[in-house]
DNA sequence: TAGATTTGTATCGTAAACGATATAATCGAA
DNA sequence: TTCGATTATATCGTTTACGATACAAATCTA
């Protein structure tokens, strides 16, 4: 293995890690008017395709850690967007589920898609490149949540 | 716009905000016996190229604002891995330079990229894949560093 | 059915990450 | 040369993010 391969994953895995977070810049003024953070969006649109998830359920879905969503979930419910419920069939359970406030969020974020996609095409970005992009990426994710490094 | 496409900057958006984080935790097994986080180490892997760097520097080679990377200097200047000397020239400048300890990191963190990239390296993903990801992603950055949203 | 284990969520501590702001040093123009 | 910009870094406040741990509820097992 050559030097450039030896260093191919620094090249690789710090341009992931620098896109993720411009991306998430690149969020920040159409969220900022709803007054939403980009994670807040993520466990939006979740919750818009199913309404009622447990923690653990977001969990799996965003692939973040209940530890990391419970502290952001009481944001979003002193926001009034969600609402926190202990299951009555299992204590253990906490449900998540939108107010009215958080379903109007729906409409007013129906034009965040497209217009993010507007800012990334462009003449050095094609829809195909996107395409594949999210193809390459999808494997990376499904090598990365399956080979636990324990 | 049909309503995939209309979705599709969901689609990548998220998957590369998840692969992000992935990847930072693959990381934390080998920078964890050396007392680095991803960041640190990224700092580090720089300094090893240019011994001598101004935080500004630091900040463009890495894409990381100059309000983000004071505090984490100061931490790795406890850590005695660098040090943080005023420019005598210009005293609003920063000099971060490495101490002994931060060279000597290089030696212990040279078999990192290889074994990352073999954590990669699967029959799920290819070599020739990761080098169309890097060109895509690098793209992306580019886009997304210009296309400044004012 | 009592006790051990697992499960679901939360808390704590620490480290990013960034916008807004502050502050000192330098530069520039009248 | 003096005073208003600009520049380089730092501080503050807030929000992720996660490992370690706690804790109660549910489940499993002897």
């Amino acid at each position: 293995m050559d030097n450039s391969q030896l260093h191919l994953s620094n090249q690789i895995c710090f341009p992931l890690y620098s896109v993720s977070r411009l991306i998430t810049k690149a969020y920040t003024p159409y969220l900022k008017q709803m007054g939403l953070t980009y994670p807040q969006y993520l466990v939006l649109m979740v919750l818009w395709e199913a309404d009622e998830l447990s923690v653990n359920q977001i969990s799996e879905k965003l692939l973040l850690e209940t530890n990391t969503l419970s502290p952001l979930l009481k944001r979003m419910e002193k926001m009034e967007i969600i609402a926190r419920n202990r299951s009555s069939e299992d204590e253990r359970c906490v449900h998540i589920s939108l107010t009215e406030k958080g379903r109007d969020l729906k409409q007013k974020a129906a034009p965040i898609p497209d217009q993010m996609l507007q800012n990334l095409i462009s003449e050095n970005i094609q829809l195909e490149e996107v395409l594949q992009l999210k193809e390459l990426v999808n494997t990376w994710i499904e090598v990365l949540t399956t080979k636990q490094t324990t």
